[in-house]
DNA sequence: CTGGATCCGCTAGGATACTG
DNA sequence: CAGTATCCTAGCGGATCCAG
């Protein structure tokens, strides 16, 4: 009785998978910093040595929706890697810096930045090579 | 004449900024290691340290579609992660391997993997506070 | 000023079936 | 065995409007 079919397996699978892979912190860790916000957001507070305004953020990054900046925010900071301090004037003001967690972070993502500026030559080479290989088909 | 509305020049600013964005060697790379599968398929053939066939890939995550399997190690052929060999028997016969440069990017992998394994904690620490905090409201 | 809520288009990616 | 081609869905993220 095989009606438990190979989809079916492959889906039973991924379920499972995907539980492995939430709880994988170095997924988590991944899925994190591959946002495309996150690492932007967090060089400009890096690079800022101090806190930002939300307008700062938003017009530093420039290209980044009300919605996706607020969204970032505030999923980094749920994660402790910035804190969000406000102020009750009029009208608010609103305060982003990064923690010490979120300094942390930094330092890896210039580790990441090194490493792809070390390579990027060598990707971008072989990438001529592939496409111009496969252009002579 | 405010016909360029703010949402506009957002927009055109986001133009700018994907070129950017996309000329820029990190960012190319967080792109190229935050794909799910990437990871995966690089630190698998890592501990394989040899060459693993198409469908040993696939049975090893399990998870993947065939689509996403192909698609995915084209990408990382085409950037020089991994190098694919073609033996014409009957059946054919595919091999995957990393390359020098393969095997780099998965020394930074594990870079990222012991930051993330060494903060987690402190992550999750983050969260439950988060969440606590803002379910008391 | 700092966002929350809502709608909505788009595309990444999964299922499925077929080919060399 | 190692893919390719097709369809189709879910969710991400942008626009827009509104509120504290």
């Amino acid at each position: 009785m095989a009606t438990t079919t190979a989809a079916q397996r492959r889906q039973q699978a991924r379920v499972e998978y995907d539980a492995f892979i939430k709880s994988c912190p170095t997924n988590q860790l991944l899925d994190r910093i591959s946002d495309k916000w996150v690492s932007l957001i967090v060089s400009a507070l890096a690079e800022a040595d101090g806190p930002m305004r939300y307008s700062d953020l938003g017009r530093k990054i420039a290209g980044v929706s009300p919605k996706m900046l607020t969204q970032t925010l505030r999923s980094l900071e749920r994660d402790g890697i910035v804190s969000r301090t406000v102020t009750p004037s009029v009208p608010v003001r609103v305060d982003y810096e990064l923690t010490r967690l979120g300094d942390n972070l930094s330092c890896l993502l210039t580790a990441v930045k090194d490493w792809a500026e070390h390579h990027i030559e060598e990707v971008v080479e072989a990438r001529e090579r592939y496409d111009t290989s496969s252009e002579a088909s």
